[in-house]
DNA sequence: GAGACTTGCGAGAACGTTCTCACAAATCTT
DNA sequence: AAGATTTGTGAGAACGTTCTCGCAAGTCTC
């Protein structure tokens, strides 16, 4: 039972009644220095009865590390990488025995910036961050040369050393691209999700986060590997809002000789395209085929399932995690660019029109038995 | 420019740089007390030069105010909740100069329990709960005690008078089961997400999360109403397993008399639906018909649309947000149980058994014109 | 122009820990 | 058995803030 206290109970309320000094109390609570079993009992014993928490507040102000990393990250609509990922640094922090806080940017430089000095201001001991953007990262330098590590997801920026776990989205959709080919598509459409592009442009915009340049080059590789002509590449490069990319998959649709196949570079595109084809009583997999970035529940769930590059986020949040601490609790660790793989996970998305050219609107038959 | 150092300036630094006290420096810093406006610019002149960045540790050493909140969360599978939540949380937190600390429970009483433990002792100033159960609430009780305000999100727990802020889902079933019996529909499958639940069981278990009851409830209100007989009712509580659940549905499909509609209680069982569903060639809306709690993108992108029981789960964590602030910066306010309403949001996953009977496997024509 | 406010600032305590140091008692060496 | 070492403990400083006082100088009142 504890004693009625006007407020909670300190080290030196435990000590007091255990009959030891603060420095004993604190050294029996935290199993150091040199102390005897009997203290330890006696102190542990006094704590109880006494409902005693320690205070980690005092704890990180006397030892200048709070145990604590900050996670800065973009939720996006759908998600696909924001609660996977979120959910795989907490679950790994926590084991380790960290906690997280977390902060939104939007997808937004400057709620970056700002996220990044309030955590600084709470003493994180190191941060994750998914960066809105390759171009800025004076922020980052500011916390690094404040001896707090940084390690970057998802995204890599160029010109700081910090360590970055991303994934191979360049062999992902390279292989995805393969894939399509090989089911007999020649006219590819790729529907680009691009921070700062207002509306829906073929213009590629001045800078692309790295994650989805990968994905531009690796269609670019994979298609001139192929022959597949330029001019049968339908792209467009899309501010992420429903409105938006839903008129860039009909713009796709009605372009003449429209693809055959729509590859979009996250699922709120690959969304828009399920949206689109359904108003216009498309069915995928048959009528217009489809291929996106990132897997997902519904992705597997739906008839036909969703074709799609699947990226280990989970891995990718759990290794983020353990390079952190790692630097945090061996500085001068020198950091690393590790890029996970990605794999194809082909499921009936995409038509095979090797079998069933018919599916093809432009297919002209030569002969007829 | 700043002053190479060998750790980060502090307040003291600030004031020796700018010829002031400590006291001074800090109560430019700060905007409080008496101050010259003189003495103000002079200061923030050289907390600029310097680079100072003020110690919110420190600071909530002093104040016993940490300006953050912890949240204890579920992570489930497919997150309809958990990251709508989360970023609502996180962005109204922030919006009114509140950090996050997040913690995910997998909904186990003890992670939930040790993850409450541990934000007290980092000095939250108040939690936001998915309580895992509404058994167990001690833990609860102790962080109130120790004037923590505690709101509780999407589930109620009786036996604490903590505010909850959940929604009315109750309202939700019932509209859905009205709804699909205006479709025609007699025989009705509910599968329910069950914690506690080992594989799938028709018996109801001893307790249910409050708001799982509420559907519970709400389908039973609707039914009873409508004059649905029990035997036309087929229920399964389920473990929240995709293997688990996939076999559910199969079971639910394969008895005599099979539902011609399934409500499921959350995504997960209603991904479960899909898949089953499309394994055996069945169209969802045409052959089987479905209505699931929580919307989602994917709901609404797929084809048909997924008819759902929307709730506002973005206003349910600002409102969560509202009142824990609330209670923290004004306390012994009373606290409250707010319930917000829900809406059914029909799309086309519920065929018309009254437009076109002979999608009912069971319809037997009594006329043929 | 003398007393009563007001203004601006500094000294020092306080928040709850942990860490360094010193020291007495106990135990080990030879 | 005397010195050397080990063991257990306590006193006090330190972490970086903010807050409460007190005080000197300036400003007002009549």
């Amino acid at each position: 039972m504890g004693i009625a206290r006007s407020s909670a109970p300190t080290i030196v309320d435990v000590a007091n009644h255990a009959g030891v000094s603060r420095a004993t109390a604190s050294r029996a609570m935290g199993n150091y220095g040199r102390i005897s079993e009997d203290t330890v009992a006696k102190v542990r014993k006094a704590a109880e009865e006494l409902g005693y928490r320690p205070n980690q507040v005092a704890r990180a102000m006397r030892q200048g590390k709070t145990k604590t990393i900050g996670l800065v990250i973009i939720a996006d609509f759908t998600n696909a990488f924001f609660d996977r990922a979120t959910k795989a640094i907490v679950d790994a922090a926590k084991a380790r025995g960290y906690q997280v806080l977390i902060t939104n940017t939007d997808e937004e430089i400057e709620a970056e910036r700002q996220a990044v000095e309030t955590l600084l201001e709470k003493q994180v001991d190191g941060l994750i961050v998914v960066p809105s953007t390759a171009l800025v990262h004076d922020h980052l330098s500011t916390a690094m040369t404040g001896r707090k590590p940084v390690v970057l997801i998802d995204r890599r920026v160029e010109g700081i050393s910090a360590t970055s776990v991303t994934t191979d989205d360049f062999s992902g959709t390279d292989a995805a691209i393969r894939h399509a080919v090989s089911m007999g598509h020649q006219r590819l459409g790729f529907l680009i999700a691009a921070a700062g592009v207002k509306g829906f442009s073929e213009d590629r915009p001045a800078m692309l986060i790295s994650s989805v340049d990968d994905r531009v080059n690796g269609f670019l590789n994979g298609a001139a590997d192929l022959g597949i002509k330029p001019k049968h590449q339908h792209w467009l490069y899309c501010e992420d809002k429903p409105a938006i990319s839903e008129a860039a998959v009909a713009k796709l649709l009605d372009t003449p000789k429209a693809p055959t196949i729509i590859f979009t570079s996250n699922n709120d595109m690959a969304l828009s395209v399920l949206k689109v084809a359904g108003n216009r009583q498309l069915v995928i997999g048959r009528d217009i085929s489809l291929v996106t970035v990132d897997d997902s529940q519904w992705a597997a769930a739906m008839t036909p399932g969703i074709t799609v590059v699947a990226r280990p986020v989970e891995e990718l949040g759990e290794l983020a995690v353990d390079r952190l601490l790692s630097e945090i609790n061996y500085p001068g660790r020198p950091t690393e660019k590790i890029i996970l793989p990605t794999e194809l996970v082909t499921r009936g998305s995409v038509a095979n029109l090797k079998l069933r050219p018919e599916l093809d609107p432009e297919f002209k038959p030569r002969k007829t038995d």
